[in-house]
DNA sequence: CAGATAAACATCACGTGTGAGTTATTTCTC
DNA sequence: GAGAAATAACTCACACGTGATGTTTATCTG
């Protein structure tokens, strides 16, 4: 075999994609079990996050929150209603919008899930600082590949 | 109804995982119609990642440069395989090992994905030492939640 | 007002990541 | 050397995340 030149920018420990994904699956990994303790997945946290900071939404507005197509939402809600955490209803004036509420098991959650958070936190052993810093730069970078939400409106070459 | 203390720290936009999730759906989503184009998603061109770089391996190496369980990989594999990229076989003197290699269609890719790679980084609009910087800010996160299962060689305890 | 367009949600198919369980092979222990 | 334990890979079931498509309702346009 000769030789031939590889591109040199494919090493798979600079890719800062790669640390994303590898950071963000030993984060979820972390939480996983102490979240199945209290009967939530990862994604499903995180709608309740949505629900307990702000109460009622529109599935709408929980998936422009989470950054995600709406789409998704619906078996994750679903799966949430089951468990008695959430109800959801169509209401005037516009009966399009599916309104999503927290029942009283799923207020009381709360303060379960705010353990669970600080274990894993903890578990990080970042000062609040280090933390913030971390997160604004996460933020910066997704402001600068997705300027428009995610469900926005795509501006694709036609 | 009464104000109840809430607990304090389940902001979503306080989050560090949600940072992360919401970054790496934003990285994946960067990535996916340039790498759809030449064929791959985007724990292919991982796996793909790999074995440009370092040749031939067998399946629970990629597992753990990838930091994945190493199952989840065999219909992912599969595909590749299909695909042609890649061939796998059983070897002396351990027959459990499956040995995964790139074809010579694998190998040629690596040309097209240096240029998606390139084009995804610039997208990023960051310099490459604030790449650097947040890439190790991450690694650390990393080693922090999973020294067990760091990326790179595998130092397994005593 | 009628028809077209858009919005909100749901459904289906596919690839992935994970847990539980299987099979084949190797290595350890007696 | 025989049986037990460990290892490598695979399979199945489930929950996501996404693209394509459908249904219902609201809004825009003529």
């Amino acid at each position: 075999m000769l030789a031939i030149d590889r591109p040199t920018n494919l090493r798979l420990d600079d890719q800062l994609c790669f640390a994303l994904y590898a950071a963000t699956n030993a984060v979820v990994r972390a939480y996983r079990p102490l979240l199945h303790e209290i009967g939530l997945t990862y994604p499903q946290y995180l709608v309740m996050l949505v629900l307990w900071q702000d109460g009622e939404h529109a599935v709408h507005e929980i998936a422009d929150r989470l950054a995600l197509p709406a789409h998704g939402l619906s078996p994750l809600l679903d799966r949430l209603e089951e468990a008695g955490l959430l109800a959801r209803r169509r209401q005037a004036p516009d009966r399009r919008v599916v309104h999503v509420r927290l029942t009283a098991a799923g207020v009381e959650l709360e303060r379960a899930a705010a353990a669970v958070q600080r274990d894993v936190a903890c578990q990080t052993q970042l000062a609040p600082d280090e933390l913030d810093a971390l997160r604004e730069e996460l933020h910066d970078l997704v402001r600068q590949l997705a300027p428009e939400a995610a469900t926005g409106p795509i501006s694709g070459t036609p």
